[in-house]
DNA sequence: CGCGGAATGC
DNA sequence: GCATTCCGCG
């Protein structure tokens, strides 16, 4: 059913500027972080949220920016409101024009670098919705110092958004030359020196960059509390929060030797050390969606440990893991709340540094899911023109949106043709969206962000207590039916290398293992069989969910729920009549206790191999 | 105001 | 895919 093309459209890097028109919201974010409009669009309320002070002024921006005269409001609103069901945005409720990122599932990916506040003053401190109270800004920890880019280097790109631009006025609207070149308004090559601070400029020349294009990387802790205030179950170790929310620069910009990484800023990603992952996949792979992928085992080894080690210490999501049927993942066990653990903030979205050679900047064919489709309305039309010939970089302007690169060759995609006879063995083409965890991030989500909104579910109306708690998926049936093919090539061909390659794999695996759900499958060596993996990979995930329950947003297809339900969905109902989530315990009763006791092992498993190779 | 379906365009 | 444009509904 998914091709390596249709699938990650939310993860590309492309739906950023550069590649394709800017979109919404990131215009709206772009908007928000510069002070020449906050009288018109600014942050207010907690984080993400913010209001439109005046709409109409928002839409001719948005207008200008797209070249739609036309646009309005009322447009612009609904817009925004097709982003209530990719969770990118919602509504606030009683306040007129005010809208809420979903920061806790929306990552940023494309964006991570985005400010959000400001940088110079105008953040609000009530607004910035930055995460983890750090700062203002979002930023992605660099692998390494070294990784990190030399400043000099980057020092010129000038972020686009971080600049100051100089406003565009209103009328100025005539840009719209553009088409291509997103940011006609932002054009700032140069940073607007008045506003600038030395560090925070610093910073930004630091990360975006480079890294920026591959954004994939980063990726935005979720802000457990930038307001402050104070929660019963911090997540974040008090320690490690930067008490001043506005001040972008807690911490230095410049990456010690620790790099900024450290726990303190994002721990949200996961971007191990690239010393770590001098995995090196094959060209435009992500190892879900490729159906081959090649690798070398130490790298993978190599990679696989520092992986491990992020999420053991961030609590990142194992699940990220699928990408390797061969490898078992060791599943760190979620501390229920209490241990709040290195991972403290949250979370979450991981990424994986593909590329090799720790200098390289890493383009990473990772993407992350920012969201499941919408189910859209029914299952109207058919063509999927994908490839539309973007005329992405057209290099010029590059200078605000450096990425572009990549998507090339996947993101054609061939989809078009599947779709549009979907056979789909079950539902003809239901996307089961609130599940979506189950079903789509088999294929591609890394990132999931949201793990610890349970313990802050104030803030985040899209993100409930996650229903899915008692889910217990059938362990092979059900969702595996279509996609069975193609997972299968997938996991199948890493396994089947010949000897070589199959043993190293097996040898990496061996020890995690078994301590791995006791006799899950059995696995040949060699990988002649794989379908085993796949389960044993289906269990795991199971059990993933299970942790992980309260992640997602159940409902957050409010209506749609009610919809289209699968069998699944009615798991799901079940769970959510329980106001609190259960206890994991209750979760992982359906597969047995057991699990838990493996999990513990595993969970020293993990540690060990952390410690074996904590490098850095 | 705000919502969301439908059609349409790029 | 992501709007843009219309539009009816509450």
């Amino acid at each position: 059913m998914k091709t390596p093309g249709d699938t990650d459209w939310a993860y590309k890097p492309e739906s950023s500027p550069g590649s394709r028109q800017i979109q919404l919201w990131h215009f709206i974010l772009e908007l928000l972080r510069k002070e020449e409009y906050h009288d018109v669009i600014a942050w207010q309320g907690d984080y993400g949220e913010f209001v439109i002070k005046d709409p109409d002024e928002v839409a001719r921006l948005w207008g200008a920016r797209k070249c739609k005269p036309q646009m309005n409001y009322d447009k612009l609103s609904r817009a925004l409101r097709y982003y209530y069901n990719k969770r990118i945005l919602h509504k606030t409720k009683g306040k007129r024009f005010t809208y809420k990122f979903n920061f806790n599932k929306l990552v940023l990916v494309n964006y991570p670098f985005i400010d959000m506040g400001s940088a110079g003053s105008g953040v609000p401190q009530s607004a910035p919705p930055v995460p983890s109270g750090v700062s203002t800004h979002f930023r992605f920890p660099p692998s390494t110092p070294s990784d990190v880019l030399s400043p000099s280097e980057e020092l010129r790109s000038p972020g686009v958004f971080s600049a100051v631009p100089r406003r565009i006025a209103r009328g100025s609207v005539s840009d719209c030359s553009d088409g291509t070149s997103t940011n006609s308004e932002l054009e700032e090559t140069g940073m607007a020196p008045g506003d600038d601070r030395p560090a925070d400029r610093a910073f930004r020349n630091l990360l975006h960059p480079r890294l920026s294009h591959d954004s994939l990387f980063r990726v935005y802790g979720a802000p457990p509390n930038p307001t402050g205030l104070p929660r019963s179950g911090p997540h974040v170790p008090p320690h490690r929060m930067h008490p001043e929310p506005l001040s972008p620069f807690p911490v230095s910009p410049l990456p010690g030797p620790g790099g900024l990484l450290p726990p303190t800023l994002s721990p949200a990603l996961s971007m191990t050390p690239t010393s770590h992952m001098p995995y090196t996949p094959s060209p435009s792979l992500s190892p879900m969606l490729g159906s081959h992928f090649s690798f070398n085992p130490e790298d993978m080894k190599r990679y696989l440990q520092a992986h491990t080690q992020s999420v053991y210490n961030y609590h990142l999501s194992p699940r990220a893991f699928l990408h390797y049927p061969n490898i078992v993942i060791p599943q760190p066990q979620r501390p229920d709340k209490g241990l709040g653990g290195p991972a403290g903030v949250g979370p979450h979205l991981t990424s994986h540094p593909l590329h090799h050679q720790a200098d390289e900047p890493h383009l990473s064919p990772f993407k992350f899911k920012l969201q499941p489709p919408p189910l859209g309305r029914k299952q109207r039309e058919g063509p999927t023109q994908t490839g539309g010939g973007h005329a992405p970089n057209s290099g010029s302007a590059a200078a605000s949106f450096p990425y572009c690169g990549e998507s090339g060759s996947a993101s054609n995609s061939s989809s078009s043709g599947m779709m549009t006879n979907n056979p789909a063995a079950g539902p003809p083409k239901i996307k089961v969206e609130p599940i979506s965890d189950m079903e789509s991030e088999e294929e591609v989500e890394v990132t999931d962000i949201s793990e610890e909104e349970h313990e802050d579910e104030e803030c985040d109306v899209f993100s409930p207590p996650h229903p899915n708690g008692g889910l217990a998926p059938p362990p092979n049936h059900d969702r595996m039916t279509d996609d069975d093919d193609l997972e299968e090539d997938v996991f199948k061909t890493p396994a089947a290398p010949t000897s070589g390659v199959g043993l190293n794999l097996l040898g990496l695996k061996a020890e995690p293992r078994e301590l791995n759900l006791g006799q899950g499958a059995p696995i040949s060596p060699g990988g002649t069989r794989c379908i085993p993996l796949k389960l044993r990979f289906k269990r795991r995930w199971s059990e993933d969910q299970r942790m992980e329950a309260g992640t997602e947003e159940a409902e957050d297809k409010k209506s749609r729920g009610e919809k289209e339900e699968l069998s699944q969905e009615v798991d799901l109902k079940l769970g959510e009549e329980n106001g609190d989530r259960k206890s994991p315990e209750t979760l992982a009763a359906p597969l047995g206790t057991g699990q838990r006791r493996v999990s513990s092992e595993l969970q020293r498993a993990t540690a060990q191999l952390s410690l074996e190779n904590n490098v850095c």
